[in-house]
DNA sequence: GAGCACTGC
């Protein structure tokens, strides 16, 4: 496993470790023992600290809910938890993990036959519904941390619903942090229960709620409403630092620019405090930061100082961080928003939900009892959301219409959603989908074309052109670029922190044609036995991301697999080649490739270096990580657009020849012209 | 001209 998963999950084992005697839960287990026995579907409501993602498994373990040869399954959202989770309930039953207790994440199977518990993510489990509907090899569900309100968990919990229909004998686990519990709990009504009206009648489910156990968090609210809550988050750390006990400070941000702009802050006062005053160590906290640089905040500071950790949401839920006693919520986020009209994503700073302000206050007590700095009034919470909007509701919806499709439902818009996506988000999917193939004119996913483009874990676009690539002799190469697409602009990394050697490592790579063959000369340097090695001395060598490049490996390989199930063989002409790819043949056939998935992405190059959309007239501009930042070029397709601060960027262009648009995709651009 | 919130198959 990579350096950064261990951190984070000794880090995740750390907080769950209690002696499980003495967790509430345990209080109640033959309550919820009995729950599941009697209904179909129980919810438990729980806090972080509770400890119900790993007792429950382990009661019904106990109680014989696997004696008939069944499994457990319990799903996460995230890889990271689920193989933590795992090896902490192996241990406290006393076994290896893979063997009673075992996790499977994609590329990791950890299970055998004699696997009771399984955890796994909900993306996987959605997977295993392809092979059985019904998932028969389980007597129990567990869905954790549904409050959430991920894609997958999302359609787990509707595609669950149907599976209950058909297996009285399934039982269906919901947990929940927040209070939730019963919208899940109605949304498994029967049918016909639900027109009893107000008259609840659940006979079908159950509401079981668990005590937390972390400690208390004072939280302050400011009097009055602030324009600039950077300066004043600013303001408030010092002040802790000043004034407060001992107890890491965590400041919750927006962004990595703004973390940045609060670290060069409170650097610029730290100076001001004078020698003789307490240390201060500012330290920021986001995903793309690299590995080593994350790591920071995991380490004990030195004795005497004080850790002031300025982070983006990922240490709402996907992180923890032992030892912080103050937390700084500046009560925004940022979050994707897509808009269905112009097929474009948006970053949208908008403020958190109540549910999110909670969790983020929770931070602070882990260790002992804290406190929260809200900057902003209490009646500015009061009107907060109650939860974050479902990502279902906010998302490009083609590769779960696709997904949902393969899985036999027929009709997207009256499947029973927990709550449905809007209208048109469903409407832009669906013509995506046709105008790529994968579904007819009657709405029925086309075979072979959409079940293969189902199967593959690629965004349909991708998926396409990956499908098409053994007619241009180039699987080969198709292949690595889709699983260096899956980086998703993270295969460069600046390690010190210094963007211009990025800047000049990229150009190293770089081939006239566009980002997508540069990217492919990334890949074939990297496993080059002459070049690469595949050595993380080479990466760090060129500003790349290790651990990104050894994840491509294994997408390539994953990709590969499931081609060569579909009877899809590699070409041979392409494996042994020796034409360097930037050169005519090979980078032509792959461009005309990609323009076969693209299409729908294409733009023109304007005198002035913005880009501009086939008959639309939105302002685009190259992505400054793109070759074409700087080069001039006609036309290309690009693989994401998405919207930054009022600034539409497109990314990873490819140039590409007008006519090769009309040509792959005559009926696009037909209703195009009209 | 100047920059990806966070996950997942």
């Amino acid at each position: 496993m990579a350096e950064e998963e261990e951190g984070l999950g000794s880090a995740l084992i750390a907080e769950l470790y209690r002696p499980p005697a003495l967790l509430p839960i345990a209080q109640l287990k033959d309550a919820l023992l009995y729950a599941i026995e009697t209904f179909p579907v129980t919810v438990i409501v729980g806090e972080t600290g509770s400890g119900k993602t790993t007792q429950i498994p382990q009661f019904l373990y106990k109680a014989g809910w696997t004696n008939d040869g069944s499994q457990i399954a319990v799903t996460q959202p995230r890889r990271i938890a689920a193989t933590s989770v795992s090896a902490r309930v192996a241990e406290e039953l006393g076994c290896q993990l893979g063997q009673e207790v075992g996790y499977s994440i994609r590329f990791e199977d950890v299970t055998s036959d004699k696997t009771k518990i399984k955890f796994l993510t909900d993306g996987l489990l959605l997977r295993e519904m392809l092979v059985d509907p019904l998932l028969k090899r389980y007597s129990v569900i567990m869905v954790d941390e549904a409050h959430e309100r991920s894609l997958s968990s999302d359609i787990l919990l509707s595609l669950l619903k149907k599976v209950l229909r058909a297996r009285s004998d399934l039982r269906v686990v919901i947990s929940s942090a927040t209070l939730d519990a019963e919208k899940f709990l109605e949304f498994f009504a029967p049918d016909e229960d639900q027109n009893v009206g107000g008259k609840f009648k659940a006979d079908y489910g159950t509401i079981v709620s668990i005590e937390g156990r972390t400690h208390s968090v004072d939280i302050f609210y400011l009097p009055s409403p602030i324009n600039n809550y950077v300066e004043k988050a600013v303001d408030t750390a010092m002040s802790i630092h000043t004034s407060e006990a001992d107890g890491d400070i965590l400041i919750f941000a927006t962004g990595r620019e703004e973390i940045d702009d609060i670290i060069d802050m409170i650097a610029d006062r730290i100076v001001d405090l004078g020698p003789d005053a307490k240390r201060l160590q500012p330290l920021p906290l986001y995903a793309g930061l690299p590995t080593e640089q994350q790591m920071y905040v995991f380490q004990k500071a030195d004795e005497g100082t004080r850790k002031l950790i300025v982070s983006t949401n990922i240490a709402e839920a996907s992180v923890t961080i032992d030892g912080i006693i103050y937390v700084i919520d500046t009560g925004y986020v940022k979050l994707r928003a897509y808009d269905p009209a112009l097929g474009i994503e948006r970053l949208n700073v908008v403020p958190v939900s109540k549910a999110s302000a909670t969790q983020r206050a929770g931070r602070a007590g882990r260790t002992r009892p804290g406190k929260c700095y809200r900057l902003y009034t209490e009646s500015a919470f009061d009107r907060l959301e109650d939860a974050t909007f479902p990502e279902i509701q906010r998302s490009n919806l083609a590769p779960v219409v696709l997904q949902l499709m393969n899985l036999g439902i027929q009709n997207i818009v009256r499947f029973d959603f927990l709550d449905s996506p809007p209208s048109k988000l469903v409407v832009r999917a669906l013509d995506l989908l046709f105008s790529l193939g994968a579904v007819d004119a009657y709405g029925r996913l086309t075979k072979p074309l959409g079940t293969r483009m189902a199967e593959l874990p690629l965004e349909p676009m991708l998926a396409r052109a990956v499908l098409n690539a053994q007619s241009f002799n180039c699987l080969s190469e198709m292949l690595t670029i889709a699983a260096m697409m899956t980086l998703q602009g993270n295969a460069f990394v600046a390690h010190d922190g210094n963007q211009k050697l990025v800047d000049r490592a990229r150009r190293k790579f770089a081939v006239k044609e566009g980002d997508h063959i540069t990217l492919y000369n990334v890949y074939q340097s990297f496993t080059n036995s002459a070049v690469g090695k595949q050595s993380s001395q080479w990466c760090r060598d060129n500003n790349l991301n290790y651990k990104a490049m050894l994840k491509a490996v294994s997408v390539r390989k994953q990709l590969r697999n499931y081609l060569d199930r579909m009877g899809i063989q590699e070409n041979t002409l392409a494996g042994s080649d020796a034409i360097r790819v930037g050169g005519m043949e090979m980078a032509e056939r792959v461009q005309r490739c990609l323009t076969t998935g693209f299409f729908a992405q294409a733009a023109r190059m304007k005198t002035d270096g913005s880009f501009v959309p086939v008959g639309g007239d939105t302002v685009m501009w190259a992505h400054p990580s793109s070759l074409f930042f700087h080069r001039k070029v006609d036309w290309v397709i690009y693989h994401e657009i998405q919207e930054t601060k009022g600034k539409i960027y497109i990314r990873d262009l490819t140039s590409v020849e007008m006519d090769w648009l009309t040509e792959y995709a005559p009926e696009y651009y037909k209703v195009k012209q009209r």
